[in-house]
DNA sequence: GAGGGTTGGTTCAGATTTTGAACTTACTGT
DNA sequence: ACAGTAAGTTCAAAATCTGAACCAACCCTC
């Protein structure tokens, strides 16, 4: 199969882009583990497709499946490091939503309390890198 | 209209949360402003689907629609302060992205050249906010 | 031990959305 | 006059989503 190479954005999108999945990643962050409560936390996701996310988000390395109850069957879904990376993504949403539409959440520092952003971070040099000296580059 | 408090990731995948938008967003802020140039650069978006999605895009204040020519009609598409925003968002994907799969794309600081990440930043502290700090707040 | 509730899903038909390909309109350049 | 380009539109077929109902296996209470 010759692997063509692909923009990093479009790989995530072929699995973060839709309308649940990224609400299903919030939900088990804030630590809804099973299929009952992302079912009620979750906006009214229908359940075929709460089963078929986290199907998708299994294969995908973003959630592991442990069984709690082998009679009956019952498991929870647990993130992996892959996908508690994914809260970074989570949380620019909101912030990005939180500056540009009225809304009545915050991301807030529990230490300080106040309000969060999100940011560019050269880790290298420790200092935030302005928005205009991004790049995306080959390497 | 009862506006019931709705939560800001679920608002902003109202609109982002597909597989196109975002993709169409990152071209923007790489300077493809016009509808052929997008439909080059956007990997095999359908042009009913880069039509209505700029509509859509338009209608949230994300850009602002350029007519460059009357006779024929043509228009750019230019981010506004808020589509600048949701670079933030295309970053994170990114960085994700190609920490946990294998890509030849990374974002670096145009300045030092360094790769970098997206992290959470308090403006008022001017310091980061590791993610176990961070937390979802009413106001 | 009968009935009711909970959990973790599956099934299915109908509605909606997406896809790909072709087509259109109004120019421009040769 | 002819080809080409830009910015879309149109349409039918395919894929996906939605909502509602259903199910099996327990647990609890009476």
């Amino acid at each position: 199969m010759p692997r063509t190479v692909r923009c990093p954005v479009a790989n995530a999108l072929d699995l973060v882009g839709d309308k649940w999945t990224l609400l299903i990643v919030r939900d088990l962050l804030r630590g809804n583990t099973r299929f009952s409560q992302l079912r009620m936390t979750v906006e009214g996701i229908p359940p075929a497709v709460l089963a078929d996310r986290l199907r998708l988000l299994e294969d995908a390395g973003v959630v592991v499946r442990r069984q709690y109850s082998e009679h009956p069957p019952r498991s929870e879904y647990l993130l992996t490091g892959k996908g508690h990376g994914l809260g970074v993504v989570v949380g620019a949403l909101a912030t990005w939503s939180e500056k540009y539409a009225e809304s009545d959440l915050t991301l807030v520092d529990h230490e300080c309390g106040h309000g969060l952003n999100v940011v560019y971070h050269c880790p290298t040099c420790e200092r935030r890198a302005p928005r205009s000296r991004v790049r995306m580059v080959g390497r």
